[in-house]
DNA sequence: CTAATCTGTTAACATAAGATAAATAATCAC
DNA sequence: GTGATTATTTATCTTATGTTAACAGATTAG
């Protein structure tokens, strides 16, 4: 749990009672290479903390895999579209390496925010600075080609790349994993 | 400020105590059509409310102007990747009509987090509406052809296309002017 | 009212990306 | 290791979108 509070450190530093209160509502599970943490159908409950791994948020569309995001150590995930309104979610998340990471109960954790400002305030913070890289993203769609989002891809996310497989890869980029491989031949 | 007000209400009621302190840090400004509200270049410090109007935040991407999103009356606009980083922003916010527009002072708005717990509590919901928005968002991006986008729009917010420019639409939806009027000249 | 500017449409052509199929290359199960 | 499976690249063809230009209708300024 060490790791994940020192990421919520640079957030919001917490009280020891308030880091109790997250330690009783969470645990540590280990999740093979290729195996769904979560798959859809249910109302998402849970936001996860990598500690070691990679996973991403994916969903289907019209019976295609398309990848919404990667996420690497050091990093919360959260399908905020469901854990935010409490619609069932579309979506899954999927261990990419062996990972190990930590489950944080949601409901519970919402409920700590009466008792514990400092633990909304801490998760207002990280919300809005995801909402931030989010809004950031669309940025980046809305008038680069495929080439450049890739190439931006390559500077600002390395990792993606070397850790992750292609067709993944593609269908972040919103392509097809045929017109990524004619982007890394270099036209 | 009532209109305002009730706005707030469907994410979280305010005391009234609440809801001076915020009168006292806002106040009700008019913008003729076309003028902007706030140009880019300084970090911002404003969360606007429309009571009347529309408007648009948009940014310049190589000296071509590119929409980033329309707003309506009765919601937020914030252009929140400068209001929440302290970066400056490279984004203006234009009004597409006549619009009368509350704007609330930002730095103090956050200063009345530690006084008054509901108004950081309204404000994080607020985030988070918005934050699940654009993740809708970057989902519609993703894989649909510009004419799904623009059909989706005609369905979701048909207040865009008969209230706004098109050449405004089209960059909104990731597209040129020309191959917006080839969409809606149906093929 | 007239000229000038802005906005939207259409056409012709160029280019980027999708679809499909097939050939390699890499990874996994045994 | 060997074969089977999965991932990636390459090739061909097609389609969608970008670019530029011309034009028509609206809107605005004087």
């Amino acid at each position: 749990m060490e790791q994940l509070f020192q990421y919520f450190r640079k957030f919001n530093p917490l009280t020891g009672n308030a880091e109790n209160a997250i330690t009783e509502i969470s645990n540590i599970v280990t999740v093979k290479k290729n195996n769904d943490l979560q798959s859809f159908g249910q109302t998402c409950k849970t936001i996860y903390f990598i500690n070691k791994g990679v996973a991403r948020i994916y969903y289907l569309k019209d019976g295609i895999d398309i990848t919404e995001n990667f996420f690497f150590e050091n990093n919360i995930i959260a399908r905020v579209e469901s854990l935010l309104t409490g619609r069932p979610s579309r979506k899954g998340i999927q261990v990419l390496e062996d990972a190990e990471i930590v489950s944080i109960n949601a409901p519970a954790l919402f409920g700590l925010y009466d008792r514990f400002h400092e633990i909304e305030r801490l998760f207002r913070k990280i919300f809005e600075a995801a909402y931030v890289d989010t809004v950031n993203r669309v940025e980046g769609m809305q008038f680069h080609s495929a080439e450049e989002r890739y190439k931006s891809l390559l500077h600002e996310a390395p990792g993606v790349i070397k850790r992750v497989p292609l067709k993944y890869v593609a269908s972040y980029l919103g392509i097809t994993q045929v017109s990524l491989s004619r982007i890394r031949g270099h036209r």
